[in-house]
DNA sequence: TATGAATGAGTCTTCATTCAT
DNA sequence: AATGAATGAAGACTCATTCAT
């Protein structure tokens, strides 16, 4: 599905109709067969052109990881420069990704496990240098006292997570533009990693909470 | 693995053996004799507690999300009123379930849909439930003026995903308690939902950013 | 069913259900656990009763076959002397048997091959000494005149087997009473045993049939 | 076995050798198994020319039926006319069809219950087809005066069970052609439909018969 | 007498894969 | 490049049977 990863002929139609099964019913769950009849070619033509079912999930996460790693890679590049910024142009990327390849970015995560080490290699490769580059930025952010995070890695997990989810509810019929959606979550990320003004006003308003809050924590 | 759900002899065995199967290979890469072997019982035995592999399955959806649920309810009833210490209480709730209980939470929503539409009914509709108490605190919360939510969909589904996503990489080896992981997620929350200071001086202003920001770009 | 063969409680019970069970799928489409359910028993409980379903399938086999040598003799006892007198009788009870224990005449018809032959061997042996009152009886018939039978072996095969298939067509709601289905067949077999008036206006001569005829064809 | 039904290549050995086996054993005592290793094929190979063991049955089963009722209907066709002709008619060809494809015959008669309603269908209309013509045969002819028959329903039963029968007991070690048995079925038909002559002398009388009952019983 | 749990063998069927064509 | 047939392994599930209770 990325442009990157489009291969001609009969070879590119395996790869869609792999994902789109494998990310609807799980790898497990689709048999070489169901890939057949959704193609309309024989199970046994599959074979001319990937070695097994277990390649051709791997490209497709080899693919997925790839698409993922470049595109945070090129919002960096192309990010004003600065924590918050860089902040903000890796979370529009992870997000704008997760929400248009949300199906290759499914697969890529769910069924990564499924994979022997050898096939698995360049994906978890490429999975930890995305990783590290949010908690790069975290982590100038802090140093450079712009940002304020209650836990850096446990933030990063967070502002991660929010994005990678995208993928499992976000569809074209929602009424929301993957744009807006990547709108909303730069600007949760930006609050998520701002320290909030001392509450000194009550923001909380309606009246008087102020004790309540203090002993919230259980 | 919920106190609630905790079965008796050979039934609770295989809820749990189940459960961490499914968790680690998925539904369909755990046959019933890896389940057998596991637990050092014949596969047939299985069919003496359970009607079937799907039956299991369903047992621990539905299990999962009536512990969710549960959480859920309990955290809002022994709450302090208002809108932003139910979300605390709400977010709290959600992310020490999904540490707590994290096989359960991932089997529960990652394998949801191979249930056939009976087996997976009971599930869905409580699953809608939880969903309706989250959005319902923040609609609550934006119409008394104490939150300000770029989108209120969108912020509730970033709310709730990186909860969800706690279950996939929260372990206590981690050096971190899950109450930890919870506050923070909770601070998290609040700043979500929290207007952000004017920005006086204008940080995100592109321009004129305070310098040292600029050596962080790679 | 048959009365001689009627056991005590549960082990009649279990009888009367196999029976009913064998009769409407089979032997091996029957499990145990059908027969089970059927009588509101755990199917452990037949054990306490026969060492065996193969056990349970052959005293039903030999009850059938007992009990369809004990008609036929008591009939030829009864019967009235001479050939077709005898005939009638034999056929009289064996198509009566037929039709009032059809389902143990099926049984022990249609299983009797599955059994192994140690407990195969009391069946067999009683089904060739029924078998040899019919051709008895023939034999005789024709030594002495009474019968024309086109060919004896044929003849009571069919004779037998217009009985035997009673047992798969006969109900009691057919608005027929067993001793009239008897009655007909008694009159049948006597008819298949008497030669034909020489048909003397040669119905039988292609070309030469009495008008009537014609338009009957199609 | 029937030339209309042959298939070419594996389909008809699976065919071919399933029949053999389920006229042996019985559609549920046959393993798909037991019909692999008799072919010398692996039983998944059974998958690629049939849906399922129960499909398998279900040819077998409308290809019995269709050659019962072809023959029935070629045998009328091609009679002479008059009831009496076309009973004879479809007397042969009923035994006759029952000697020559008794496999068939038996496993189409016996195993027919267990097919589902769907897979049943074509074969129960057949057969119902197939028994009208003789009923019809015999209605026509007591109609015309032609037959005598105590009681039309049971005397078609008969004439068809006798037939049928042969399928269970007839092979050709026996030293009769099937051409013979049919001669015996079709006189012993013709007998069962004509009227006896009014046995002036009292055949059945006891005591003036001429001698022989004497010491003819038992 | 009755039963719940346990089990090894066996059920039908599907799987991924190969290979000759 | 494509396919129909073939296959060994494995799939979920059922079977008749045993045994402690």
């Amino acid at each position: 599905l990325p442009d990157e990863g489009r291969r001609s002929g009969t070879a590119g139609l395996i790869l869609a109709t792999g994902l789109e099964l494998f990310a609807q019913k799980g790898y497990h769950g689709t048999s070489i067969r169901d890939i057949g009849v959704a193609m309309g070619l024989k199970p046994a033509n599959l074979y001319e052109h990937f070695q097994s079912k277990e390649h051709l999930l791997a490209e497709l996460v080899r693919l997925g990881h790839e698409a993922h790693h470049r595109a945070l890679c090129t919002a960096l590049l192309e990010s004003l420069p600065g924590p918050l910024e860089q902040l903000k142009a890796l979370v529009r990327a992870h997000v704008r990704l997760h929400g248009e390849l949300a199906m290759l970015a499914v697969v890529a995560h769910t069924e990564i496990h499924v994979l022997s080490p050898e096939l698995v290699a360049p994906a978890v490769a490429l999975r930890q240098q995305s990783e590290a580059l949010l908690v790069g930025v975290l982590a100038r952010g802090q140093e450079q006292g712009l940002f304020d995070l209650p836990h850096p890695f446990v933030v990063g997990a967070a502002i991660g997570g929010m994005g990678v989810r995208v993928a499992h509810w976000y569809h074209e019929d929602l009424g929301l533009s993957i744009e807006q959606v990547a709108d909303v979550h730069v600007e949760l990320a930006v609050r998520m990693v701002s320290a909030r003004p001392p509450t000194v006003p009550s923001s909380a308003a309606p009246g008087e909470e102020p004790g309540g809050e203090r002993g919230g924590s259980r």
